[in-house]
RNA sequence: GGGCCCGUAGCGCAGCCUGGAUAGCGCGGCAUCCUCCUAAGAUGUAGGUCGUGGGUUCAAAUCCCACCGGGCCCGCCA
């Protein structure tokens, strides 16, 4: 209703200063201080057109706009008008928010979204680097199925690299017994053999062959590769779910190149978008040549078909962003591989039933920033291929890495070791735990600490812009205070109960005054659809959690200010109708950023 | 040699796309508030050359240029 109001008001404006609407429209924002419910900045527009002072067209204009019932007064305040709402105006939009309920800021039903995440490689245990991009992938899978997109969550599963032949041949030849959970003892398998490869000649040409192998397919060698794998990938997963995150769809790096490859490169070999390089340091190798996009650049020339025939990482990656887009004739062929705790199964390549993923619309790839330059090259051979619009929906979600304060995270050196995903939640749910208050039975404690753990970690890894270094600090990832999930899920939790506790239905009562710090909350509730729909379309989660802190700390304001149950009753109906938007909009915004709702804390 | 990202209070961040009112928030510091819907809360207070220097503009944290500091990339690794 919000967007309504903005679209008649500035149907006014436009009528009464000669702008157009989509100007108007613009011109209008919710300014920040205590200046009026909605700022007009038309004047300085105007100004330049009209030669006169800003300040004198905001007062020339502000009695011109005609009447609206949603408006009260227009008011020029040096080169501003500042429109104040209109009582209706509060009752309305209350209405229009309760009776919307879950599809309130739901966009308008789009295409097919393949969103890729984490990716992490299947021979160790998830660090807080490979949690950030998990989030983050997870986040906007959820923004931009809010915002109409029928989204597809996938896992590109590397079973092909030389880590998992060097984990593979620990797993064979080190004499060590699989303990614990699989993906961290086999972390440790990994880091066992990339010391030894360090100094040890006949291993490193060992797991060369080993590799070799398993790329060949059909042998007892790469069976027990891609089981190994699975294994790791199934005990990742369980980390996955234990930060509510879900995937449709695992995709084996050993099944792209079974597949699709061939048909894929044939593809780009006839569009000459590749050439066979016939002299130079390339060789017989396949490259897409980029002197002229990347000038001055030391080798700009990519190679994706190596001179013994194997394809580089970026040469398959390639032909999997193809089956992406739907350009292929090669189908997988899918099994169920988990059932996850939100009741979908994920299906995994290598079985026997055709899925219908892929296809995409939008393909967004939430990889490292360090990749930027190799998506870069995918891009241009969309573009090469004559693939243009595809081009503009092939989005790179680069982000920046979490680091510790002196060091990287490597796998190869184990320096996650302490700092793995399930050892972060662990600690986070213990410290959650210490804090839930004594009312609560013994029963729930474990459920909200869990909740309450979960959500401390999603939202500080979540609240931040992807392109920003992330150093990891315990206090700071395990905040439960101030700006952090608890804070957000407290409010929530405040808010529920005092709807528990009414008898009463919340209704807005005819004749009710808001006060300010109910306009304020229901002037910020209105803004829900429009952040949504903008943290969608720039793929940016962290505007929705800026937004639900911002919500959640004017409802506190209000919680400490105004008695809801013990109002008198106009008050107290209209108080709960408030309440009742509010846990509404804050459980979409949370639920959307996949934080979890605790009904107590 | 070239390209990309970051630089806002002691620390951690938002705001920059689309320039406009006193640059917001959290942690930490200091001072208040629980007979009252959960104090994981609220209120007040101290703390800022928005990396530096130019430019554009009536107006710059925001746009442009140069420079400084930090990180990343330009592999027949992934």
């Amino acid at each position: 209703m919000f967007l309504k109001a903005k679209n008649e008001i500035s149907k006014i404006i436009a009528q009464a200063s000669g702008l157009t609407e989509d100007e108007a429209f613009s011109s209008l924002e919710m300014p920040k201080g205590e200046f009026g419910d909605l700022a007009c900045k038309a004047a300085f527009l105007l100004a330049p057109r009209e030669k006169k002072s800003p300040a004198q067209i905001a007062a020339e204009l502000a009695p011109k706009l005609k009447p609206h019932k949603w408006v009260e007064k227009a008011e020029a305040m040096g080169p501003y008008i500042n429109l104040f709402f209109t009582e209706k105006f509060y009752a309305d939009a209350l209405k229009d928010i309760m009776k919307k309920g879950k599809s309130y800021g739901k966009g308008k039903k789009k295409g097919k979204a393949m969103v890729e995440f984490p990716s992490v490689n299947p021979n160790k245990p998830w660090h807080a680097g490979h949690l950030r991009n998990a989030i983050l992938g997870d986040s906007v899978a959820r923004v931009l199925a809010h915002a109409g997109w029928n989204v597809e969550s996938i896992d590109y599963i590397d079973d092909l690299g030389l880590q998992v032949a060097q984990s593979l041949w620990g797993y064979m030849h080190l004499g060590n017994k699989p303990s614990g959970k699989f993906d961290h003892w086999l972390g440790m398998q990994y880091v066992e053999v990339a010391k030894r490869m360090e100094t040890d000649q006949k291993l490193q040409a060992e797991t060369r062959e080993l590799l070799k192998t398993m790329e060949g397919g059909n042998s007892e060698i790469s069976k027990k590769a891609r089981w190994l794998a699975e294994e790791c990938v199934k005990a990742q997963y369980e980390t996955d779910f234990s930060y509510s995150i879900f995937h449709d769809g695992l995709i084996f790096e050993s099944d792209i190149v079974r597949t699709i490859f061939n048909e894929g490169l044939g593809m780009v070999k006839e569009n000459n978008a590749i050439v066979l390089e016939k002299e130079g340091k390339n060789t017989g190798c396949w490259v897409v040549k980029l002197g002229e996009k990347f000038q001055n650049m030391q080798d700009p020339d990519k190679i994706l078909i190596r001179s013994d025939g194997t394809a580089t990482y970026t040469g398959k990656d390639l032909i999997f962003q193809l089956w992406k887009l739907g350009k292929l004739k090669g189908k997988f062929k899918y099994k169920p591989f988990l059932k996850q705790p939100n009741g979908e199964t994920a299906f995994a390549t290598g079985g026997a039933a055709p899925k219908p993923f892929g296809d995409a619309d939008m393909v967004v790839n939430v990889i490292g920033s360090e990749q930027i330059y190799p998506q870069e090259v995918i891009r241009e051979v969309l573009l090469r291929l004559g693939y243009g619009e595809e081009a503009a929906r092939y989005v790179h979600l680069a982000y920046e890495h979490v680091m510790l304060p002196d060091e990287k995270f490597s796998g190869r050196a184990g320096t996650w070791k302490g700092y793995t995903a399930d050892e972060l939640l662990t600690e986070s749910i213990r410290r959650a735990k210490e804090k839930i208050s004594r009312d609560v039975p013994e029963a729930e404690r474990d459920g909200i600490a869990r909740a309450v753990g979960e959500g401390a970690i999603r939202y500080s890894f979540v609240r931040t812009t992807p392109e920003k270094k992330l150093i990891f600090k315990w206090e700071e990832a395990l905040s439960l205070e101030g700006n952090s999930g608890p804070y957000l899920q407290y409010a929530y939790v405040r808010a529920r109960k005092i709807m528990e506790k009414s008898e009463d239905r919340p209704a807005v009562s005819s004749g009710y005054k808001f006060n300010q710090e109910e306009k304020k909350l229901i002037r910020e509730l209105c803004l829900f659809p429009e952040l949504a729909g903008k943290s969608a379309s720039s793929f940016r989660p962290h505007m929705l959690a800026d937004y639900s802190y911002a919500l959640a700390e004017t409802f506190s304001r209000f919680y400490t200010l105004h008695q809801v149950l013990k109002a008198e009753e106009g008050a107290r109906k209209s108080r709960l109708a408030l309440v009742a938007a509010f846990t509404n909009v804050l459980g979409l915004s949370l639920s959307v950023l996949g934080m979890p709702l605790p009904e107590k804390m």
